[in-house]
DNA sequence: CTATATTTGATACAAAGTATCATCTGCGCC
DNA sequence: GGCGCAGATGATACTTTGTATCAAATATAG
């Protein structure tokens, strides 16, 4: 055993990589350490991570990332489709469809910060006529929607005195 | 004439700044110099700014305005909801609706740098709906359209050299 | 006008993102 | 399997964007 390794070999992180390979075959672009080191500790990670979050942990197994090299292999997984970035935490997250570049709107607990990934018909129906409408040839849909989720309104009620004002 | 005043009083600008006054007195907040000069500021600007390129402009004027105080003014001129900020770009943009707090939809121009500010019920009315079918009480809604606008597309068009591939 | 709770200005700092360039490497080709 | 090189990386330095702290100043009520 000549390097420590805290990943392990999960099926969800088998496919994930099996995935990004597919993708730079498709797109002739190149699979490097970098691009699967970052795919795989959004991965493992399970909620969105700001670029410097995602360089500490890189640097914790690589010792060598550095804050331009993680923007670069991040920008190119947005690019393939199978990263987001959400503008209001100024975090990335990995895509939860793995099939290619679309519309999403984002769920965004305020509470805990659990993350949900939609794809809803209906406000992307809506956002293509309101372009449509002003005259707008639209290729990107920023749609983050900020709450809080069912669970932590759940808990919060128990704080609650119903008779106390 | 003591000072030099590059911003003359225009009816726009004059019902601005009563529209602050209102605000502050509803919400017993107070009316102070900085907050008349940001908003006054991001008026005649007509167009999103970054906070920097506020200060810049704020220091013009008065010499002594800080990024702290830029960015506390902007604070509480967007919980008033007559500035709003723009995720996608990072600037700040005057209200155009100056009728309090409301979900607004941003459609930005990447050519020509326009925007504006829509509001439209079926959008709302999706994002909302989506929001109760996952069991999120949202308080916050960004949705920011980015393409190229019609102005944009028809100057770009000139360009075209049809036959040519 | 005075009192006082807020707000400001000043300073210093933290976080987020980009530019440049010499070095290295994934991968198509032999 | 090994070569060659377009394209990617690592290293460094820098810019932009946003916060924390606190003494001094000031907007408003009385
Ligand atoms: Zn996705
Ligand atoms: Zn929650
Ligand atoms: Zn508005
Ligand atoms: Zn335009």
């Amino acid at each position: 055993m000549r390097k420590a390794r805290n990943v392990s070999p999960t099926p969800a992180r088998e496919r994930a990589l099996r995935r990004l390979e597919d993708l730079c075959r498709e797109h002739g672009e190149r699979l490097t350490r970098p691009r699967r080191a970052v795919l795989a500790t959004l991965l493992s990670a399970r909620r969105p991570l700001s670029a410097y979050e995602l360089l500490d942990l890189l640097r914790a197994e690589d010792g060598k990332s550095t804050a331009a090299s993680v923007y670069r292999t991040l920008d190119f997984l947005r690019a393939l489709g199978i990263v987001h970035r959400l503008e209001s935490t100024r975090s990335f997250v990995l895509c939860e469809h793995l099939e290619g570049p679309h519309w999403v709107q984002f769920l965004i607990c305020r509470r805990c910060g659990q993350v949900v990934e939609a794809e809803d018909e209906r406000i992307a129906a809506a956002t293509e006529r309101l372009g449509q409408r002003l005259g707008f040839a639209l290729d990107q849909r920023i749609v983050e929607l900020t709450g809080v989720c069912e669970g932590c309104r759940a808990s919060a009620a128990c704080h609650w005195r119903p008779g106390a004002r």
